[in-house]
DNA sequence: GATTCACTTCGGCGGGCGCCGAACAATCCA
DNA sequence: TGGATTGTTCGGCGCCCGCCGAAGTGAATC
């Protein structure tokens, strides 16, 4: 077969294939910017080493940086860099049982709800993606219907031709879709802008806050999740 | 975040990180078994280097052997590596110009239609795909309709709990969508039994035959790709 | 039973990669 | 201006990995 794609995926496989390199990319799922000695912290390696990783992504595209005075802030490149993240995640599929009790709790939470890059997922993200389907809002393969434009329109999205409204994003501890693309990042972006979800701890977690309870059941008649 | 998932992140990249496995792995695509002398042609190394890099990827579960006789041969585990590789292949996206007449004509074929690990794609796939979807037999995101149950029924297809009966796979020429999942690889596997459709060259390449394009009309009404 | 064939195991070679600390550069703050 | 903070570059260390050829195993063939 063509070398040419084998060597492509070698090289694309190649810049995956580090302890750090991943944890990295782990951190940035959640869509932030992060600077070079946070990411450095989270790995638990040494600045420098840090700094010659970063470089290494920025150059093989996954990642963007921007200087910003004496911070080299750094962020997944865009929603393919993320997709290809989630689609090696799901295939790992749900992540073992953990075993310390500080890592139990986190988890639990992770599963609870949580930011996946730019829209919501876990329970959280796949309850509201059902209700919405139930409403006639979605269909089955999470695709906007007539309806479902006209109330996320109600909301203040409009839709642009660059990027799809929405499409279906494979859950890794749910194995169930949940609502990602255009659509699902304004939703999430105004559910916390709103108050109704917030960042639970440092990570990716989040949580629904009893206004959101509130405000998501007269939106949409969601039960508790 | 969860260092066991950054880890078994990089593991995976990791078996994928090398420029023979990523060949023999793109062979593979087609879903065949083939032996490990094979491979070792075909990515051009010595035959002890094949086999060292076959025992990493099936204790990476993403290849399963059957010894038989002197032979041993391999295949993708099953959809879900599949799924993985058209999924980091559909990031990659479409091959870049070849550039020697051969590769030319071989990338020209593999464009006009083959095999993407049981179901068909390129050109072909995706004209097939988009005519079920006109008849209504399809909905947009590649589900079977009632109609479409009832069709392919017709052809003695008979979903299982086992695996879904249609999904969409991106494909990565034509960056469209085109059916997978069992109907997918049914129809494929019927078509080809049929002599609708052929092999061209050894390798994924398939082309309608006349009789196939005669066929196809008959039953869909499809108009030549 | 001897030969051939497909594959595996082993030893050894070379190169690349990840890591660190030390020195350096750039920026912000007092 | 001087010192603290942030990040980068460089040299060097050690390890792992991919590769090969030679020798070995086991099955098929004659």
């Amino acid at each position: 077969m063509a070398p040419v794609a084998a060597d492509e995926l070698a090289t694309l496989a190649g810049l995956l294939a580090d302890r750090s390199r991943a944890r990295f990319l782990l951190a940035l799922m959640d869509g932030r910017a992060w600077t070079a000695g946070e990411l450095a912290t989270e790995a638990g390696v040494a600045p420098s080493t840090a700094s010659e990783h970063l470089t290494r992504l920025v150059d093989g595209g996954l990642l963007v940086e921007r200087r910003q005075g004496r911070h080299r802030y750094v962020q997944l490149a865009g929603p393919d860099q993320a997709r290809l993240l989630e689609g090696l995640l799901a295939y790992l599929g749900p992540a073992k049982p953990a075993n310390t009790l500080r890592a139990v709790t986190a988890d639990q939470s992770l599963r609870q709800g949580r930011t996946c890059y730019d829209h919501l997922a876990g329970r959280l993200g796949v309850a509201i993606t059902d209700t919405m389907t139930d409403c006639g809002l979605l269909t089955d393969s999470c695709a906007v219907t007539d309806e479902g434009l006209a109330w996320f329109a109600g909301l203040g999205f409009r839709p642009t031709a660059r990027r799809a409204p929405a499409r279906a994003c494979l859950d890794w501890t749910e194995r169930r879709s949940h609502l990602a693309g255009a659509a699902g990042a304004y939703l999430c972006a105004h559910l916390l802008e709103r108050g109704w979800v917030r960042g639970v701890g440092s990570g990716r977690a989040v949580r629904l806050t009893p206004a959101g309870e509130e405000g998501l059941r007269d939106l949409l008649g969601v039960p508790t999740p």
